[in-house]
DNA sequence: CAGCATGACTGAAGCGCTTCAGCCATGCCA
DNA sequence: TGGCATGGCTGAAGCGCTTCAGTCATGCTG
């Protein structure tokens, strides 16, 4: 049976219908696309023709190319599909640009990223889409520069900073500096910190003050930056802060870097994560080692997810507004598809929320 | 400024690079796309051209169009993304197909759905993908006739049955009977069952019988159907055993489901839940209310998902090849992108996994 | 009743690319 | 030396649609 294969080839389209109404092409388009251009009875027989000859509407592809515009958003990811989802905070955020663009009849595809910490550049050269969104990409991944070969608009969220691009970012040093002030303020100077990855390489380990001051990905560097920096305003040297970097963010990486974390000597009293997922994990480290948050170790998480309110026992945490994100990121790309140039970055507000996994150090 | 606007529109084109070597678009577009078919001296000298023309390669829209292919498939969720992400299941088959799929190309739309279980018919029929991945969508999703209009090849994963469509699933109904046989041969005989929807209406609570038997998920139905057909079989009834549906498969939406089944009267002695975001949220439940694990109640999952293994206690549980099941999917949409008729449904294997969440009834 | 706005529809020019049947040298073999 | 395969390139026909400048009745105004 070759019908399928012939059913596909030969699938109406719009002059199949044009025909057998015995009306022009563009009349038919405009029964689709710019129904006051003609009488609703007219259409009406369009429509129904169109029905019965398995018309199923305008051809995307062909609309796209006659409309330069291929109603889709490029969401560009800094590694694969299920790392890049253990951590919920993507998913809010994707959910908001999702939701954003979606009512304004745009799709959405995902281009994950491999070892270069963003997807390669001939997945972006050959991507349908109209506007680009980077998630968190290193300043050095290489997908920016297909992308600007396209010459596609660009938004970028958290980073990096790249001319002509538009952007939405929250204060992570400012959020890193508001928890690390608050452990401070408990009385802590014996600290841990717990890093999400600082370069693509997919390596977990402790971190050496190169690696940590070449890291690429800007978000690490500020959240780390501001644990270290107001530390060290509170008189706790960086060199005696152990740091380890997890190489993704969820929370079995998270417990496997608290065990290593909580295992110095002398053991860190209070715990900095740069995730609520990395913070869980260290939640679950500190009862395997039979410790007692915040009784024993105090625990701040960063992002403030649904679960943190949750979670055994609850965190304290920096709360970002990630679906806000989502949706300022989206906006920002329907603007500029708009033709709308880029406007200054939008900085969303962070603050803290104080929970039941810290406390005075005893 | 209105060069960014002009920039965009005059952008250059296989012709302008055609005339700038002086050679014929054919020859342009073969030094892409058949290197085969030009002396390498004149392709690299057409490179090099367009490079510093800014060219960045054909369009892939009107690529798309003269080739009748638009490299890339289309996924179609139940849900919106952020409740379908914080399944890491989902996350699991997702990369197992992007990966798939990647390898040859091609690129993934994701469609998110609504309150109907699937995604609108208008976005499916507007969606630029040359076949569709649909994702344990319910029976009666309208997205499914979109795709019908359209002539487009269809994968199906976990549901559901459809003529003419690829299909890939576990045996979901017998990975529930093995766990629940597990726990009747351990002498459990109180029981209480905690599932993920049965209905797209987004509500959770608890489940009527015909709520039950309606169900247009055929996961959720085929999983509780293998937990009670297999509880009768041993004996109880299963009007005594409660049911709690969670409007989505995570953790605290399970915890929520487990504590209200943890107050029965009589307290049931296992826990047996459709997926293991549910069972964490189970041990949460029981630790909640000062039970032990799986002392006092024993607890399994379904899946495998990475983190069981860590869980505290770690989770017994069904395991089922989540990346394969993803892989498999992304290699039928290939073999009916290239003319391949559907073969008959793949069904993978599931195992009983036992760990330390269960045990013999005290 | 001339003049004109209005509504309903059409013709044709693209959008940027792929592909395939040639065409033309060139080199090789017998 | 004639015949033929081969490599290297081109011309032109689409792919299926949108859009815009018209054309042509029709009905309304003065």
């Amino acid at each position: 049976m070759l019908s399928v294969d012939s059913d596909r080839r030969r699938r109406p389209t719009l002059d199949t219908v044009a025909a057998a109404v015995g009306v022009s092409r563009a009349t038919v388009s405009n029964a689709y696309n710019r129904p006051d251009q003609l009488s609703s009875s007219l259409r009406e027989r369009i429509l129904e023709t169109a029905r019965s000859l398995g018309y199923a509407g305008p051809d995307p592809v062909a609309r796209s190319l006659a409309t330069r515009s291929s109603a889709a958003v490029g969401f560009m990811l800094p590694q694969g599909l299920s790392g890049a989802f253990s951590d919920p905070a993507l998913s809010i955020v994707l959910d908001g640009l999702a939701s954003t663009v979606d009512g304004h009849d745009h799709s959405l595809v995902l281009m994950p990223g491999d070892a270069t910490g963003g997807p390669r550049p001939s997945i972006v050269t050959r991507t349908q889409a109209d506007v680009m969104v980077a998630y968190s990409l290193p300043d050095s991944a290489p997908a920016f520069e297909a992308v600007a070969a396209r010459g596609l608009p660009l938004v970028v969220i958290d980073q990096p900073v790249l001319p002509n691009s538009a952007r939405v970012e929250v204060q992570d040093y400012l959020g890193a500096s508001l928890a690390a002030s608050l452990l401070l303020g408990l009385g802590h100077s014996s600290f841990g910190i717990l890093t999400f990855s600082l370069h693509p390489d997919g390596v977990s380990g402790p971190v050496s003050f190169e690696r940590r001051s070449a890291a690429p990905f800007r978000v690490s560097r500020d959240r780390l930056g501001g644990y270290l920096d107001t530390l060290e305003k509170g008189g706790v040297k960086p060199d005696n802060v152990p740091v380890w970097e997890a190489r993704g963010s969820d929370r079995e990486l998270g417990r496997l870097g608290a065990r290593w974390l909580l295992t110095r000597t002398p053991r860190p009293s209070a715990l900095l994560c740069a995730s609520d997922q990395l913070a869980f994990g260290c939640l679950r480290a500190a009862r395997d080692l039979g410790l007692t948050v915040p009784r024993d170790i105090s625990v701040v998480g960063f992002d403030d997810v649904p679960e943190a309110a949750y979670s055994d026992p609850p965190l304290t945490t920096v709360r970002q507004p990630l679906a806000d994100k989502g949706r300022r990121a989206g906006e920002l790309a329907l603007k500029l598809l708009a033709g709308g140039r880029p406007p200054r970055p939008t900085r969303l507000d962070v603050s803290l929320v104080e929970r039941a996994s810290t406390a005075p150090r005893t």
